[in-house]
DNA sequence: CTCTCATTCAAGGACTCTTTTGAATACTCG
DNA sequence: CGAGTATTCAAAAGAGTCCTTGAATGAGAG
């Protein structure tokens, strides 16, 4: 008891769980499977790699712990092992916005000028709902809405909002949502 | 924005942090620093790590952002860039501890057998301290009782222990404690 | 300025990780 | 049972990581 090989192999047991988080692409993963469960090529077309590869990266998260499996017919669905596992995403993105040099960079790159936008907060968003001035989108895929969503929110996935933007209400404002802080959906929406 | 090589820089990005905290000498050196600031040295003797690959584990850790530096006279002193690192690690370890298979293992191959000892819970420990029916008993590194410490606990560092034993009273119950649930100083010093 | 010491750098060899390709499994449905 | 499909495996090339050794840096003290 107490020795240093069991002390190593304890820490690599815990470092082999941030290791599986190690990678761009598997961080992609479980951004995606954040949202619910989905089936391999449909993860493997949200991280654009090849169903082998996502595969594979899948099976180095679900060796890890991090995601499980169920089959239905002869699909199989990936999903996070539990909650905790958001908690470990949420605390390394914080970490890496709060403390990584190049992140707000590469944020920037990315999400672009969000500030051109106008936000909406929790609080008042639930208002508004109630009160019934405002239309919500939700403009993730729509595995994603069907997995849960804002309740009375209507789903309309990106790639069909252009066609459907005209079926929406002219006289109430509306409001677009999807995943969290480093999702563009949204953004594109508006 | 929105492209696919801003996303996988992005995502590589958070990976960045995670990639700092996969190996497990880095996670105990982010063990150990939860503690307090510590100098390049005693780190690399509580990992029993040479000198200069320690420098080099921290140096990652701090191009990562998860560890800072402070010089004093001529000694280097890493701390943890924030609090929130705590919570990424503590995350970390939360996630291992419940989904990882192998680490219930590792960890009793580690700790040994824990059953044998009493425990104290938080709420009965400040009652008794209060009562002052209980000696508390510091056992982890001078360095870190000095970085803070339970009110009144006495420091005997557990390389000290058996030969300040016979200077602790016979008459009170003696409570000893180290950092946390993955170590074992306080183990053997029961 | 020079000495000393804590820390960092550089180069190397062994090992591991990522991705692609093509083949092999395993399951469902007819 | 057999066909069809979703998923996984295997091999290989290229890149990256870890740790050791020995030398270099750079701040403080004399």
């Amino acid at each position: 008891m107490g020795d240093r090989a069991a002390k190593d192999a304890l820490f690599d047991g815990f470092a082999d769980v941030a290791k599986a988080l190690a990678n761009g692409r598997r961080a992609e993963l479980i951004d995606v499977l954040a949202q619910g469960e989905r089936h391999v090529e449909e993860l493997a077309d949200e991280i654009d790699q090849s169903v082998a590869n996502t595969s594979f990266h899948l099976r180095t998260l679900a060796s890890a712990g991090l995601v499980v499996t169920r089959r239905d017919k002869n699909r199989i669905y990936y999903r996070l092992a539990s909650d905790r596992v958001i908690d470990l995403w949420t605390a390394l993105r914080d970490v890496a916005a709060a403390h990584h040099a190049e992140l707000d960079a590469l944020a920037a790159a990315y999400l672009g000028r969000r500030d051109e936008l106008d936000e909406v907060s929790r609080a008042e968003l639930s208002a508004r709902i109630a009160a019934g001035d405002v239309v919500v989108v939700d403009v993730r895929p729509a595995a994603e809405y069907a997995a849960g969503h804002i309740a009375g929110a209507r789903s309309i996935p990106a790639e069909r909002l252009a066609r459907e933007l005209r079926d929406l209400p002219d006289d109430v404002e509306v409001v677009a949502y999807c995943r969290g802080p480093y999702c563009v959906f949204a953004d594109d929406a508006v």
